[in-house]
DNA sequence: TCCGACATGTAACTGGTTACATGATTTG
DNA sequence: CAAATCATGTAACCAGTTACATGTCGGA
């Protein structure tokens, strides 16, 4: 799909910036639905420099540490623009570790099924906490700026997901615990 | 993580079987939490066996086609169970392209927001009614029989993320009309 | 007799991670 | 002055997909 392409294009749409950046950008901001490392970014950027649809000026940071300042072309615009508006198939189901262990674990003791079960829960409802701390970001709910209401629109986007699995995970618990009477 | 190794050691845990037959496992029974295709599944069988977890003997299939019917060996068995026993880290949040879209849609008309939303609410409703008639296959809910009840469960969890998803595009949808407004 | 399913393999490529490699700048 | 952060790159490796390659078997 190429998709980490369109990612850059997209941070570059909205800001000139550095591979550097494009870096903290990933394991920040957007880390929530796509990451990149600096390891894969750098290379990114040479094939769309090549393909026109970014370009960079060398600015100086201090006395000689020299940054590439990365900015969208008019080509890169349009085709970030193309992209933007696909509408895309939603991808085959995740490859998920503790269901494909749940799956097999029918042939362990139902205690252990359950210990499993509520050390999963316990991680899922910590990252719930997590979440909704960012809507605390927030000065009015939803936001009216629009770049903070699709933000705003993630965040409750992980937060409905992450209820979800708690919830999912609570039902196989109880459902369990019968099973073991 | 090298988790095929075990997926592959699960399914012969209960049942020896070809690699063909795994192929279709993992396009049919696992396809939810875990695929693998035969190009993957054959060269794992082949370090499978090197490493002494599974074994084969050679069965005929009318005169002359020889197929490998795979077996769990002991020491296998015991790799697998150390593995069903781990607790598992949860994973970071997966890859999304339609949440990367969603994110960078704020420079786009709120109509053209709508139509993103709307398209995948219903490519998300056509993939919940899929998951809900795989529950018909149950005799007894929730099943009795020890594999067929993580299967459910795992079934349930499948119906409770769509759901999820789909109440999020609603609320999505629902928020960005009040703002067209 | 033809077609779809059975059956097994390899090669090339893509996306991504980890590790290697280097050096400047800022802050405590 | 040391440590954290800024800044950019490459190499080796791993998981997974697509394509290449071959041949048998069973049923319509």
């Amino acid at each position: 799909m190429g998709t980490l392409r369109y990612a850059i294009l997209g941070l570059l749409n909205r800001n000139n910036m550095t591979g550097y950046e494009m870096s903290k950008a990933f394991e920040q901001t957007l880390s929530a639905f796509w990451t990149a490392k600096h390891s894969q970014i750098y290379p990114e950027l040479k094939n769309l420099t090549r393909d026109g649809l970014v370009k960079y000026h060398v600015a100086i940071t201090g006395n000689v540490l020299e940054k590439k300042v990365y900015s969208i072309t008019d080509s890169g615009r349009e085709e970030f623009n193309r992209w933007e508006q696909t509408l895309t198939e939603i991808p085959p189901f995740p490859k998920d570790e503790f269901r494909l262990q749940l799956y097999f674990s029918s042939d362990q003791p139902p205690q252990f099924q359950l210990s499993l079960l509520s050390d999963q829960l316990a991680q899922h409802e910590k990252r719930l906490l997590q979440i909704q701390k960012d809507l605390d970001k927030f000065s009015s709910i939803p936001p009216e700026n629009p770049a903070d209401f699709s933000d705003y629109l993630l965040i409750r986007g992980g937060i409905l997901r992450e209820e979800a699995t708690c919830n999912w995970l609570r039902e196989c618990i109880a459902l369990c615990k019968k099973r073991q009477v």
